[in-house]
RNA sequence: GGGUGCGUCGUCUAGUUGGUUAGGAUACCUGCCUUACACGCAGGUGGUCGGCGGUUCGAGUCCGCCCGCACCCA
């Protein structure tokens, strides 16, 4: 009897960590420019610490985003594959707040900065460990930070440049802008929920004019009417300056160009028929105000009305507002209401689910302020930026068409300057004589609301005295030049030329409006060129009944004692066969479990197999191992169709298929006693060792990017003295014409079976029964196989 | 309300230009220690392909309407 080689009946995910320790000594992924061969530049997602614990979906994200390097480097590319963590904004501060229990504009500028920071590095470790647990294969110890000062810098860098080109500007007009937060935010931050709220009807005078003569001389007389309308705003009333129906709605056109006016505060409106009123909806007649939404901004420049603000920025009503200046935006409401009741003006309130505009971090309904900020031109970017999206590639296609969606659904400039703290400063100080904004050079990170400008004097007059800028950019500024940052723009040209555009953009399917659309955006106005040649889009992870995981549903699942207790390599080949590209995927515990048993088929197959010796080469090929091979050809050719598209659902299924359903089955049970030399003739014996070998070692290589450990685990123990990471995927070298045999061999055995099982014999027993002819080159294997008597 | 995408056994899915009893995996059930593997082997239950119409000799596949889910925009 012949030792296998491999002795443990069960892959051991122990093993792992210490090939991890291997890989980091062997500095098998480390990148250096080499002209010779072709780059291959992943724009990795860097992953912003917003919480505990990170989203399992996220570890299955970078898991896939992984395989993506290593099919490259198996395909004979020159792999560059950064990992970087997004450290700025908005989301953290919100954590930081909450966790440490303070207030941003409470604590202090510098202090907040600080508890913030340790809040990352708590965050971020995690994250760290998780990705090299999962044994990406980049340089962990390297990690880029998007809150280091080279990265700041950088952003400040672009900004200076954009500043130059003409493509940011300062301006005051109406934008989304966050009570909570305190801060302007971009529409890409909004998104809308179904809220409860009330919606009130109330009555408006109409002035209705005769100009009748009178026979008493009096020139004219007023006879008045009444219009309802319907709004959900009332607080908003003083800032209401139109009154608009819809054409098409019969009820109101005596009412056209009529003077309404608004109960309390006496403004004289006109009546106008406009088409954005919905006749379904209230009562049909709605009041314009500044601002209770985008169709009142629209309406107000439109039908050039001016504004009265009614909110500050605190979220507080103005003294245009009255008696009710001063009151938060829900009391303003209630009183209004009750006031608007005593008078008599209200016909009814109903409770209504309305889709409310809310901060997307603080959850908190926006409102429309007028306020100033700078913006960063897009609009007039938008047919290059479509011919972009039209010809970069997607994978998979089908997502093109939610950057698309976005682009045709821009109605205005990005706004770019946030008034919060922990983000990158805007590198601005403005003279104290003039008051103009001055620019220092770009090159270093520059901190304007606590450092002295690295300029004398204004360059607009004399004046000697600034004061700093205390903005900060929107999160996006820094996130939207990573591929910018990683190819060393502005810093290594031979290092941007070889690397930038970079191959792939992997990001998840609800970044796209953001991180997708604003680095295609920026880096297209600094470079000219698009970011990337292709994008490839993933879904959301579910929780196992397919809904969102959140932590109010305590629906959330660790990743870190999931991929502890079941090893990185049943993990990812999870993540790979069961997660759909572009889909969502829900992530059961079971199912993840279940994935094991492939990996212990894997490992049992190879350990049989290490029995027998590696032939290098037979002439003596017999028909059954010829027929093995041809299905290893068309295995191989489904592989590399999944590979080539960064799809690792079809070779991790292809592969789980052959090995379970072809391979060990029929091809392992049909040439055992060969390769034992049991009845077989030496020549016959080396046949079935080399087509075995040649079978595992060619699987190993198509399972390489998935499940990297017990690949390079059994390659180094059966195979070479190096990693299998260092090889190129294997081609389809065999004749596929023998697969013909396919269906008739797995039928035949299958009856074979059946017929000692129904009537009650072993498995070994021999039985009498006659192969097929078209079977009969493979008679001998079969004989033996099913222990065959004539 | 509008737009876009999606909709195949409980779950993950295959299904090429429309062509026999819709294939596999997982879960479940029933037998089996057959010298790689009981984390295994063999066998089995389970699908009116979201619904209704239409085109066609024939539709999961093409067309129309509707329903559901997701995202985007009013």
């Amino acid at each position: 009897m012949i030792e296998p080689k491999i002795k443990e009946k069960v892959w051991d995910a122990g093993i792992e960590e210490k090939l991890l320790e291997i890989w980091k000594e062997e500095g098998l992924y480390r990148f250096a420019i080499d002209e010779s061969k072709k780059p291959f530049v992943i724009d990795t997602p860097p992953p912003y610490p917003s919480g505990r614990p990170w989203h399992i979906g996220a570890a299955a994200h970078y898991a896939q985003i992984d395989m993506i390097a290593r099919t490259a480097r198996m395909l004979g590319y020159n792999v560059y594959f950064p990992i970087g963590i997004d450290r700025n904004g908005l989301p953290v501060e919100i954590y930081t707040e909450r966790i440490k229990k303070v207030s941003m504009r409470s604590v202090g500028r510098e202090r907040f900065l600080e508890l913030c920071k340790s809040a990352l590095d708590e965050l971020e470790h995690e994250m760290v460990t998780i990705m090299r647990r999962l044994g990406l294969s980049a340089d962990l110890t390297n990690y880029y930070r998007t809150d280091s000062e080279e990265y700041r810098a950088l952003t400040q860098a672009t900004f200076i440049d954009l500043w130059h080109k003409g493509l940011v500007y300062e301006a005051t007009r109406p934008n989304n802008y966050c009570p909570d937060c305190g801060t302007t935010i971009a529409d890409a931050e909004v998104v809308y929920k179904d809220l409860p709220s009330k919606l009130v009807y109330i009555r408006f005078r109409v002035e209705v004019e005769d100009d009748e003569v009178k026979d008493d001389g009096s020139s004219h007389s007023i006879k008045d009417d009444e219009i309802v309308i319907a709004t959900t705003r009332p607080e908003l009333l003083c800032s209401c300056r139109a009154v608009i129906v819809n054409p098409d709605d019969g009820r109101y056109k005596h009412l056209y160009g009529k003077t309404a006016v608004v109960p309390i505060y006496n403004t004289r409106v006109k009546i106008t028929p406009h088409p954005s009123a919905n006749m379904e909806f209230g009562s049909g007649a709605v009041m314009i105000c500044s601002y209770g939404d985008h169709t009142d901004v629209q309406l107000f420049r439109e039908l050039g009305l001016q504004e009265v603000i009614a909110l500050d920025a605190n979220g507080l009503m103005t003294s245009n507002a009255g008696k009710y200046a001063g009151m938060k935006v829900k009391d303003a409401r209630d009183a209004i209401i009750d006031d608007l009741a005593k008078m008599g003006l209200i016909v009814k309130v109903e409770s209504i689910m309305h889709r409310t505009p809310v901060c997307e971090r603080s959850n908190t309904p926006i409102e429309i302020i007028p306020m100033n900020e700078f913006y960063v031109k897009q609009i007039q970017f938008i047919d290059e930026l479509k011919s972009i999206a039209n010809k970069m590639i997607f994978h998979p296609e089908m997502h093109r068409q939610i950057l698309l969606n976005w682009l045709n659904s821009i109605a205005i400039d990005w706004p770019i300057s946030r008034r919060r703290f922990y983000a990158t400063e805007v590198p601005i100080w403005y003279c104290k004589k003039c008051g103009k904004p001055n620019l220092p050079e770009k090159g270093r990170y520059y901190r304007p609301w606590k450092e002295k400008p690295p300029f004398s004097r204004c360059q607009y007059c004399d004046g000697t005295e600034f004061v700093g800028e205390e903005r900060t950019f929107d999160t996006w500024m820094d996130s939207s030049i990573s591929p910018l940052f990683i190819s060393r723009y502005g810093n290594d040209e031979r290092f941007f030329n070889y690397t930038y555009p970079a191959t792939l953009r992997p990001q998840a399917k609800d970044i796209v409006r953001t991180w997708l659309h604003y680095t295609i955006l920026r880096c297209y106005q600094l470079t000219g060129k698009a970011p990337f040649e292709r994008a490839w889009i993933m879904g959301y992870g579910l929780d196992e009944k397919g809904e969102r995981m959140s932590k109010s549903k305590g629906n959330v699942i660790d990743p870190y004692p999931v991929i502890s207790k079941y090893g990185a390599d049943t993990f990812r080949f999870w993540s790979a066969s069961e997660v759909n590209l572009g889909y969502d995927f829900r992530c059961s515990e079971q199912r993840i479990a279940g994935m094991q048993k492939f990996l212990t088929k894997l490992w049992n197959m190879a350990r049989f197999i290490s029995s027998f010796p590696r032939v290098e080469i037979s002439k003596q090929l017999q028909a059954s191992d010829r027929w093995i091979l041809a299905e290893l050809s068309l295995l191989v050719e489904r592989c590399m169709q999944g590979y080539r598209e960064f799809n690792f659902f079809v070779p991790s299924n292809a592969v789980r298929e052959f090995v379970w359903n072809i391979f060990a089955p029929h091809y392992i049970e049909m040439v055992k006693a060969r390769a034992y030399g049991q009845g077989f003739s030496k020549d016959e014996q080396d046949a079935a060792c080399y087509t075995l070998h040649e079978c595992l070692s060619t699987i190993l290589l198509l399972l390489a990017p998935i499940t990297p450990f017990i690949t390079d685990h059994l390659w180094r123990a059966l195979y070479s003295s190096k990693s299998i990471h260092l090889e190129r995927f294997p081609e389809a070298r065999w004749d596929k014409g023998m697969s013909r045999y396919t269906d008739a061999i797995v039928e035949f055995n299958s009856m074979v079976w059946n017929a000692k099982k129904g009537s009650g014999r072993s498995l070994k027993d021999p039985i009498a029964i006659s192969i097929p002819d078209e079977l009969k080159e493979f008679s001998k294997d079969l004989k033996a196989m099913h222990n065959i008597v004539m």
